[in-house]
DNA sequence: TTAATAGTGTCTGTGAGACATTATGGT
DNA sequence: ACCATAATGTCTCACAGACACTATTAA
């Protein structure tokens, strides 16, 4: 129950209107064609754009991201990151709402998609792909997102969980261009992430040339 | 005047309760001693906090942080940065409110400071001066804004505005070294600063040694 | 045997760190 | 003349980029 509070101009703070608060989440992901997609839905007015939901009364912000994935696009098992406030005060044509980007990346076989209700769209080609622009600044949210995505996908290997172990240094390689939508240089590459992984005894098998080592993501640091 | 909406629940978005959203900011420093300082207010429990306020219908985030700080500490001439979300449901016991936080850098001589409303604590040393923790995760909060500013002041010089133009390297030196607290190394300094700044053909005066070259922050880039 | 890929060794250019040297003011 | 600080020159080491060379498998 809220304690009566007066603020500096002596109104109850329960006097105030309050703005509806609603997260929106880019949920990011490497498609088999090595292309960074981000998801999205049909919305009421017949277009797309990102899941998102109203924040329940008493829940988290994580809570929210969580749910609104799984109702309206049937993902689970999430780590929901925050990015942005949203709070034009005229971005949504529903009245006051502030819209808390989220950014969270999945594998892209945990998408079982619904083509009537989701679809994966290459982030590089989103306006060529669209009929008509994303609403309620989606868009920015989008291009902060996959900024965020290239900044960690920069320092670790895999730190989204993309790649199913155990793995080569060439698969993560591969992985992590499609993130940066460039070639990396394989000599770097390796010298900055082998020391981030933990070996195994085994090879890679199957396909031509030599047999590549496996490895998997670091247990500690 | 909003618009009527089901969501997926069947519910109008207006049936919702909503959160009350606060803004909270870390209003930063550098004082005459070379310490990284914070604003606190007093609190109407009588305690510090940081200052703060709700946001008002149809305001901007960044509005109601410019608000807060020239009502509740009398600082003027602003550029906010929003940092992050704070949502923990049981933070505030004044009911269900989010915190948007945010980050601010202010010269120390613009803090003109009544000491009974507000005053400047170094954040090196906040637990060992504050007479109770702060209330409403307000330590977190400057935690991030102190990592933000670190960060910025490592990559070019005095983004802040802190220093009046026009200066000489050493004194720049010293002030990232107050944001930093800790020691840089002179060339390693000079050399990642000065193609970032536009020399002057004035030197300093008045002190012994030879004299500095003057400097003003960088026209474009 | 050949093609293809994995993995290693090594050369080079750049830049950070360290420090010596010169420049130029005040005392 | 001497001291203090600014400014410059240069040596060394670490590392990114580049590329040659070796290793190991499938076809």
């Amino acid at each position: 129950m809220p304690i009566p509070y007066r603020d500096s101009s002596d109104r109850l703070l329960t006097d105030y209107p309050r703005p509806s608060v609603a997260v929106d989440t880019a949920v990011l992901t490497v498609t088999p064609e090595a292309e960074l997609g981000v998801l999205l839905v049909r919305s009421e007015a017949g277009g797309w754009r990102l899941p998102g939901t109203f924040l329940h009364p008493g829940e988290r912000l994580v809570d929210a991201v969580i749910r609104a994935l799984d109702v309206k696009a049937g993902v689970r098992g999430l780590a929901p990151r925050q990015l942005h406030v949203f709070d034009e005060p005229d971005r949504d044509d529903r009245g006051w709402v502030l819209s808390v980007a989220h950014l969270d990346v999945v594998p892209f076989d945990s998408l079982a998609q619904d083509p009537d209700r989701a679809t994966i769209v290459p982030t590089a080609a989103l306006e060529a792909w669209l009929p008509a622009p994303l609403p309620y600044g989606h868009a920015q949210i989008i291009a902060a997102a996959v900024a965020e995505l290239r900044a960690e996908y920069a320092e670790r290997p895999d730190p989204g969980g993309l790649l199913p172990e155990p793995f080569t240094l060439s698969s993560l390689r591969r992985l992590h261009e499609a993130v940066a939508s460039r070639r990396l240089l394989p000599d770097s590459f390796r010298r900055l992430m082998q020391p981030q992984l933990a070996p195994t005894d085994d090879v890679s098998e199957g396909s031509v040339g030599k047999p590549a080592r496996l490895f998997r993501r670091a247990p500690a640091a």
